[in-house]
DNA sequence: AATCCATTTGACAACGCTGTCAGTTTGCTG
DNA sequence: CAGCAAACTGACAGCGTTGTCAAATGGATT
C-alpha cells in the first residue's frame, strides 16, 4: 500500500468538525438522528479533508463487505457478458459496491464447491446470476440455502422473494416467426438452443405459437437441437438443408448458430436471403458485421443488468424490493438475412 | 453478511492446534521461523476447521488489500478483454488476490481523476493495463507518480523497472505481408490501426519491412488510416477499392476492420478471395465465423495476461521481477480470405 | 422554574488480523 | 554441564470503523 494514500481517518474528520467519531460515522452512513446543522458541519469537514472511509475497517466492524459477486459462464460469446458487466458495474460503483467476477466453465461437476468457496472466501454480500447461471437449479438452490441474496437475469419463471429479471423472449420469437410467415415462408426451420437454458424453451415456444396462430403446420423434421454455438448451428442447418424438401427460412435460437447456418448455406452454394432466409437472436456484436447482416432480436441487456444490480443492492440495504411490473421488451431488428419467399 | 459463514477465526485455529494466534498467522502467511512440527500441526487445524482468514481484518491490520485493479477501455470488441480477464483472474485467484475491474470510455478528458479515484478508493495494490491503456502516457505517468506498481500488456518499448508484456506484432505483420507477396500480390493495401495504440505502429512497420525486403514498391495511396473499428475499415477499404488501380490484397490492422473490408468488397460485387484477398489481425472470435473465414494473426493473450498478473503479484510480494526474456510469439492463421493472385 | 420525554451525541468495546518485541526453547561450544 | 547465540513462540497493541448503550441536550408541558 502506498504511504501517500488513504491517510485521513474518521478521527481527523471528527476533530475538524468538532464532533465525535460516531457522529461522523452517522453522517457518512446517512443514519438518522443527526441535527441538520451538525450534519452539514461534518459534511464540510469530509469534503475539505477528502475523507474516504476505509473499506476494510468498515467491513471488519460492520460485517458488510459491499462486494457483489457476478458468477458467469465463461463461454466464448462475450458480448452478452460485456453488457452484463457494464450494466452491473455502472450501478455498483456509484452505490459504493465492488463487483467481483467468478467465471465458471460449464458443465462443472464441482460447481457447488466452487460457488460455495467463492461466496465464503470472497465474502460477497449478494450475487448476480446472468444466464445461464440463473437457470441452474443447483446454483440457485445453493445460494438460497446459504441465504445469500441473488438476482437472476434469466428467463425462468419468477420465484417469490427472489429477484428475477425477465424479458419477453417468447413474444419476440413469436414476432420473428410471424415476420417470416408474413413474408410467405411456410417451411420454417428452427434450431433450438441449449436445453439447459431457460431462453431456449421460451424461444421455441414463441415459434410454435406463431406457427399455430397462422395455421402453418408444425414439422418436427424442421426442428433441430443446437447448443448455442456456431458449430452446432452449422451442423443443424446443414442437416435441414440436405433434406429432400428443405426449409426456405431458418430461425436459429441465437446469432452464433445463425452464423453457422449462413456458413452451411454458403457451403452449399445457397444465396442468403435469396434462396434461404436466416434469422438469429441476441443481436450479437458481429450480427451486423457478417454478410448478410442478420435479422435478429435485441434484448436490453445493459438495462436488465442494471436493474438486477440495483434491486440486489436495494435488498442488501433492506429497502423494499419491488420487482419491475413487466418483463423487459425485446426488439426485432430486421436486416438483410431475411427476405420474402421468392416466387421460384 | 450471512451468520452461517465465516465464523472460524484465528483464535479457534490457535486453540485447536495448541499454539498462539501469532503462530497460526505465521503459518498461514508462510513466514519463516516456525518449526516444521508446529507448522504441520497448525496446517492440520486449519484444514480441519476449514479456516479462511478474514480478508478485511488482514487488510486493516496488514495494510495489504490483495486487490489488483484492471483498467480497460470499454470498447465494443470484447474477445481481447475476455482473454485478458481470464488470464488475469486465473492467476489472481489461486494467489489469493481479487481482481477489480475499471472500465473507461476513451477518450476520457478526466481520465486522470478517474484513475486516481479508482486507485485510492478501491485500495488496489497494483494495476494491470491491457492495450490501449498501457499506451497512454498520462496513465502510466500517473501510476508511476502514485507509486502504484503496474503491468502493461502493450506493444510499447519496455521501460526499466516496469512490467511490460510484449509480443512480436511487427514480425507477425511482416510474415503476413510476406505471405501475400509470395502469393503473387504486389499491390497490397494496408489499413492502419488507431494511432494511439502502440500495436498500430508495429503492425505498419512489419508491413513496410516486408515490402522493402521483397522489393515491392511502397505506395502511399494504398495506405489508409483506420481506427480499429468495423466502420473505419469498411470506409478505408472502400476508398482503396474505388481507386483506378485497386489493390489485389488488403491487410487490415485488426479483424474488425478486415470484416469491414470484406463488407466493402461484397458491396462492390467483388469475390473474396478470388478478386481480393483480405487479412486481419487478432483472430477475434468471429474471424472464423464470417465468410470467408479470415486469415489473421493470433496472439497468445491469455498467456500474456497470466504473465502480467503473475509478475505483478511477484513484485507486490517483493520477489524479484524478472521480465520474460523474449516477447510472446504471434501465430499467423491462414484461412480462406486470402488466395494466390489469380491470373486475370 | 421544574419535569419529562424524545432526540441527539459521545465513550468505548468489539471486529480478526499482523507487527513489534520480549520471552522461551533449542542446539552447539568449550 | 554451563554458557550463548540462534531459532522459535507468544503477549499485546494497534489498524479504522460500526454497534451498543449511556449521557447530554432541547423543547414541550406542568
Amino acid at each position: 500500500m502506498n504511504p501517500d494514500r488513504a491517510k485521513v481517518t474518521i478521527f481527523d474528520v471528527a476533530e475538524h468538525a468538532g464532533v465525535s467519531i460516531k457522529t461522523v460515522s452517522r453522517v457518512v452512513n446517512n443514519e438518522p438522528n443527526v441535527r441538520e446543522n451538525t450534519r452539514e458541519r461534518v459534511m464540510l469537514a469530509v469534503r475539505e479533508l477528502r475523507y474516504q472511509p476505509n473499506a476494510a475497517a468498515r467491513e471488519l466492524s460492520g460485517k458488510r463487505s459491499r462486494i457483489i459477486g457476478l458468477i458467469y459462464e465463461n463461454a466464448e460469446e462475450f458480448s452478452y457478458l460485456n453488457d452484463v458487466f457494464n450494466g452491473a458495474l455502472g450501478i455498483c460503483e456509484p452505490a459504493g459496491y465492488s463487483l467481483l467476477l467468478r467465471p465458471l466453465t460449464l458443465p462443472d461437476p464441482e460447481i457447488i464447491d466452487h460457488i460455495r468457496q467463492f461466496a465464503t472466501n470472497a465474502r460477497v454480500e449478494g450475487i448476480v446470476l446472468p444466464a445461464p447461471m440463473g437457470d441452474l437449479p443447483e446454483v440457485s438452490g445453493l445460494l438460497r440455502e446459504m441465504r445469500i441474496p441473488f438476482a437472476a437475469i434469466t428467463p425462468r419463471e419468477p420465484a417469490p422473494d427472489e429477484i428475477n429479471i425477465l424479458c419477453n423472449d417468447e413474444a419476440a420469437s413469436h414476432a420473428l416467426t410471424e415476420l417470416l410467415i408474413r413474408q410467405g415462408h411456410d417451411a420454417i426451420g428452427f434450431i433450438k438452443g441449449h436445453p439447459d437454458h431457460g431462453a431456449s424453451h421460451k424461444r421455441f415456444a414463441g415459434y410454435r405459437r406463431a406457427l399455430k396462430q397462422h395455421g402453418v403446420a408444425y414439422a418436427p423434421r424442421l426442428v433441430r437441437q443446437g447448443y448455442f454455438d456456431f458449430e452446432s448451428g452449422r451442423i443443424a442447418a446443414g442437416r435441414m438443408l440436405d433434406l429432400p424438401n428443405p426449409p426456405s427460412a431458418v430461425l436459429a435460437s441465437n446469432d452464433d448458430m445463425a452464423a453457422g447456418a449462413i456458413f452451411a448455406a454458403r457451403k452449399r452454394g445457397l444465396n442468403v436471403p435469396g434462396e434461404l432466409s436466416i434469422a438469429g437472436f441476441d443481436d450479437t456484436r458481429f450480427s451486423s458485421r457478417i454478410w448478410p447482416p442478420l435479422t435478429t432480436v435485441r434484448q436490453p441487456i445493459v438495462q436488465m443488468a442494471e436493474t438486477a444490480a440495483a434491486l440486489l443492492i436495494d435488498k442488501l440495504n433492506g429497502h423494499s424490493t419491488e420487482a419491475p411490473d413487466a418483463p423487459f421488451e425485446c426488439e426485432v431488428v430486421i436486416r438483410e438475412s431475411t427476405a420474402p419467399l421468392s416466387p421460384a
